[in-house]
DNA sequence: AGTCCTACTTACCGATCGTTCAGTCAGGTT
DNA sequence: AACCTGACTGAACGATCGGTAAGTAGGACT
């Protein structure tokens, strides 16, 4: 663990920038930060660590961004961006649960997609105002689904027996956990882990 | 927030310790402390934060416990232990479907009774020896169950197109989300929760 | 009265934190 | 040749970190 092995090779600019030596371009150096933070945690993680990981000197890293924030807030910003529009074209023709079941499906599609970087969306505590922020903007989602839930209960498309908001925060419940234990290719696909995750919410395991 | 109010009171000391002062406890400074670290994250946690909750020196802490660490430690066990008594008694005449159930009202019991704890337990990213032998002792847990979705499928009483692991994640997905969102007095017991999640995982939410 | 113990307090330590700043150097432009 | 700019380096900043050393108030015990 000596080398940042891991991390993508500094980018050496070819037509695009203007000019400059060796070069890690932004988009790099975010996702070595966000890697480091879901290993280690964000507070966890300094800036020195990081230059580390990145084989340059920590002030270099001040040259793409204007600090840790900011690399937290870029990183937020994409993971919530993407879940934030799977809620965009919901096709009100179809049913609830219709709906319901697409938006399951996209998040897990986006979750394993956009990995480190919903993993870090997820584990966030709220300390400073960019953690609030994008906590604010979870909720909203959280609610929108809970309120699809609802709607289908509503139908008498899902059971009654059990609270619309426990039963929305359960099913929250398993497929934010997708983070802490799925990894591509790993022999399960994302569309076979969307399955089983419609198939237990749904079904039960019972056979 | 300038005054310790969520703190227990000091506990002066009646008939049980020897002399003294004012005099915390350690389960207080310790209940106190976990309390911190599930709210800003443990390495968000400075000591001195933590006895500006206590309403007390940074180093009267230092007199409990012999540092940071060990009130890490402290309350994992307390967690763990806790947790690990769930497979104890096993009644080996019921059928592993019977036994899951079990293990899975225990584990919401558990849950519930010691939330702070498990809490902090759930957030491990293993960076010190204690964290990762901690996160070792809950991987073990883990397997456990996992033996018994695997058994419970081999009896035909769970449905075999989802695979065991994969349902045994999501499960734990499920309960484990629980420290995410459950907070007692809500109009919720431990047990109506415990039946939400049963109801979930075994026959599905489809009406 | 004197001693001991408990439970602290105040003052401080070296290390590390995120951040800044002045300087450097390769290449492009003029 | 002179100058400019983009992409850095190395050293340092003040703040804060976890932890320690030394001293002490107050009750218990002899």
């Amino acid at each position: 663990m000596d080398e940042p092995d891991g991390a993508p090779a500094p980018a050496r600019r070819g037509g695009n920038g203007r000019a400059g030596r060796v070069a890690y371009d932004l988009d790099a150096v975010l996702s070595v930060a966000v890697q480091a933070f879901n290993e280690r945690g964000y507070d966890a993680t300094s800036m020195g660590a990081l230059a580390e990981r990145l084989g340059t000197s920590k002030s270099a890293i001040y040259y793409h961004v204007s600090g840790k924030e900011e690399l937290l807030r870029l990183a937020l910003e994409r993971a919530l961006g993407k879940l934030e529009r799977l809620l965009d074209e919901p096709d009100p023709a179809a049913s609830a649960l219709d709906r319901l079941e697409r938006v399951l499906r996209g998040a897990v599609r986006v979750l394993v997609a956009e990995l480190p970087f919903v993993t870090l969306l997820l584990r966030l505590r709220g300390n400073t105002e960019v953690e609030r922020e994008a906590l604010a903007r979870r909720r909203e989602f959280d609610h929108a689904v809970a309120r699809l839930v609802e709607e289908a209960v509503a139908d008498g498309a899902l059971r009654s027996d059990v609270d619309a908001r426990t039963a929305t925060r359960l099913l929250f419940g398993m497929v934010n956990s997708l983070v802490e234990w799925y990894r591509p290719g790993g022999g399960l696909s994302a569309d076979q882990l969307a399955d089983a995750v419609v198939a237990m919410a749904f079904e039960g395991l019972r056979a």
